[in-house]
DNA sequence: CCCCCCCC
């Protein structure tokens, strides 16, 4: 196969005409050195007739050449390119996305005698792009215009409609004659978007080399505030993501960036933004597809754009659920499913010892697989599972427990109902068929295993294996009966904030105060810290219980019992009456704690002071009960059950 | 310049 080349290619390239799909010829590729990390490489291409060697490779492709694919000689089909006017203005044309049509060997060599390209049409030596280890030399003039068009872009993943939204203004398309001689078609640059300010760059055209440029893009991921303090010193910041049609980057906002652009920027809505810093991705943190990242300062621009039609929603690329079972455990993934069960909200004490709020909800799609994700803190909280809807999670990390679980991240983008066509699919394949499939769970739990996984004791058994004696808690099930609750500390008066819930000090002049927030209320909720006295038919146990548990031993909530107790003593006695010797599976944390307590022993001698004594040890066996009720026998019930309970 | 991402 005899493969021409596109003359005239390099011309338009360069001024940044648009040229559908040219074919060019490697004639030298070369690694620049760069201070961002990554490897950047540049490339010599000829079009038969001009050389030119400006072109830089995105990073994006730098697999071609690292696997030996992109190699002298061989010819590229470029099927996305990016031609912008660099800071000191010479002229680099950004392949974004190319193929290699035919090999080096196939071609042989050298095709024709091309002749360096010089935009006045001279002689001269093609113009050097920069790299940190050749600093620029005699620069050109930059090429006119915007060199941006919002072509296709193909390197999108699942976008659904998003991905279909192609702007109106599409260019001309100018099909190269493959094999044949193709005479140049170009059609000419359009203008800037009417309200831009500048010239609209792709993200994915980004790169530190460049700092004149605008990019109009979606905030997708906005977060909150946050304070940090080290070594390093102390501030503020928040971050948010945005995308555009081409691709997405992450965005930094610190201290006084903070209190510019905060408030400015709004989840959903599209901005001009320039003149941030880029710089590499740290991919530890980030997950988007880009290798950069960008930092506002102080002279970053952001304006809100109205023209937003062709600005995509959100960058996701779904993975279907089947799919989970091959993915590697803690990989970032996007998910989109079928919200078929949404567990209660509850609330876990994390190892650090933070109280967060947590929901499981079972997604479900047209694999008829099933798989549990867990959400955190206000999403867990806010979280409206009724109606089965549609849940689209961006960027949940994929955990091994249970087989394959998700979780989502202070990153994840949770997304209810989203107006996006997979949304529209799954909503439609559920409602007529999806809803009586009787689906298969990647996610293994306890409730799914039907108890095979509970670790059922005794309440004997613990003291004498010494559970919780170790430096990790230990978990246990078992049957016991309530005998006695210690109603007079069971409820505390919490912050109010939606997710603290600390203990508040009554200042005594109507406001309560939270150390942990650092506020005064004018209110406070009320929340179970419960002590109960657990036995069953060999021993007794003092457990812990906590918000849930004690709302479902005591059958009430603990704001309707604090309030009982206000209003009505004798019926707040009543509950824990009726509470009292039930009978429920318990599902308890053992841990011993070990903790000092300082106790003055006064000795009293003739003739001698007051003889003060030591600090004593105290450990004690402490039961969380966290989970509690399968069965309420109604009845005390303290004889050893039959059958299946304990499995030893 | 951050970087917390939790539970079983």
């Amino acid at each position: 196969m005899t493969i021409t080349l596109t003359q005239g290619a390099i011309e338009a390239l360069y001024k940044g005409i648009s040229i559908n799909n040219p074919l060019l010829q490697l004639l030298n590729i070369r690694q620049m050195t760069s201070n961002t990390g990554l490897p950047r490489y540049r490339l010599m291409m000829s079009d038969g007739q001009h050389v030119l060697s400006s072109f830089l490779l995105t990073t994006q492709l730098n697999h071609l050449p690292e696997q030996n694919l992109l190699v002298q000689n061989c010819i590229c089909m470029l099927k996305k390119v990016v031609t912008s006017t660099l800071s000191d203005g010479r002229t680099a044309v950004t392949v974004m996305d190319m193929d290699v049509v035919q090999s080096a060997e196939e071609t042989g060599g050298k095709i024709g005698n091309p002749v360096p390209y010089n935009k006045d049409g001279k002689m001269s030596s093609p113009a050097k792009v920069p790299s940190t280890s050749e600093p620029a030399s005699s620069p050109s003039a930059a090429a006119p215009g915007p060199s941006y068009r919002s072509t296709s872009f193909s390197k999108l993943g699942t976008r659904g409609k998003a991905a279909e939204r192609s702007p109106a203004d599409s260019p001309m398309k100018v099909s190269p004659a493959k094999g044949t001689n193709s005479p140049m078609k170009v059609s000419p640059m359009k203008a800037s978007p009417t309200s831009s300010p500048a010239k609209v760059f792709p993200i994915s055209a980004l790169n530190p080399y460049q700092s004149k440029w605008t990019i109009r893009a979606r905030v997708t991921n906005k977060s909150n505030v946050r304070k940090w303090s080290n070594s390093r010193g102390e501030g503020k910041l928040f971050s948010f993501e945005v995308v555009d049609e081409s691709g997405e980057i992450k965005i930094t906002a610190f201290n006084d960036e903070v209190d510019k652009f905060f408030s400015l920027l709004e989840q959903g809505k599209v901005y001009y933004i320039s003149k941030a810093t880029l710089k590499a991705a740290n991919k530890q943190f980030n997950t988007l597809k880009n290798d950069y990242e960008m930092t506002l300062h102080t002279h970053s621009s952001i304006v809100p754009c109205d023209d937003t039609h062709s600005i995509p929603a959100m960058n996701c690329n779904f993975v279907p659920i089947e799919e989970l079972e091959n993915r590697d455990k803690d990989s970032i993934i996007d998910v989109i499913g079928i919200c078929k069960r949404a567990e209660d909200v509850s609330r876990i004490t994390t190892k650090t010892n933070r109280e967060v709020s947590k929901r499981a909800v079972h997604l479900v799609d047209t694999s008829g697989k099933e798989v549990i994700a867990t959400l955190w803190g206000e999403e867990a909280e806010k979280f409206d599972g009724s109606g089965q809807p549609v849940v689209a999670i961006k960027g949940a990390r994929l955990s091994d427990f249970g087989g394959r679980s998700l979780s989502a991240l202070f990153s994840s983008t949770i997304m209810v109902n989203p107006d996006i066509p997979d949304a529209f699919r799954l909503r439609a394949w559920y409602d007529r068929e999806g809803y009586a499939v009787n689906s298969q769970s990647l996610t293994e739990t306890r409730s799914s295993n039907s108890g095979s996984r509970m670790n059922w004791k005794t309440l004997s058994e613990i003291k004498n294996e010494n559970m919780g004696h170790g430096e990790k808690a230990e978990y246990f099930s078992c049957l016991a009966t309530v005998v006695f609750m210690r109603k007079e500390n069971c409820l505390y008066q919490a912050c109010p904030s939606a997710d603290c819930n600390k203990k508040v000090i009554d200042q005594h002049n109507g406001l309560y105060r939270c150390e942990k927030c650092n506020r005064e209320f004018s209110n406070f909720k009320y929340r179970f810290l419960l002590s109960a006295n657990l036995a069953d038919f060999g021993d007794n146990q003092w457990v812990t219980c906590f918000q849930e548990t004690a709302e479902v031993l005591l059958g009430h909530s603990a704001q309707a019992l604090g309030q009982l107790r206000e209003t009505d003593e004798a019926a707040f006695e009543q509950v824990f009456q009726n509470a009292n010797f039930r009978t429920h599976i318990f599902k308890n944390r053992v841990k011993l704690e070990t903790y000092h307590v300082s106790i003055d022993v006064k000795a009293w001698g003739v003739g001698e002071p007051w003889e003060y004594l030591q600090h004593s040890l105290h450990s004690r066996l402490l039961l969380w009960c966290w989970g509690t009720l399968m069965q309420d026998t109604g009845g005390a019930e303290l004889k050893e059950p039959k059958g299946t309970h304990y499995n030893k």
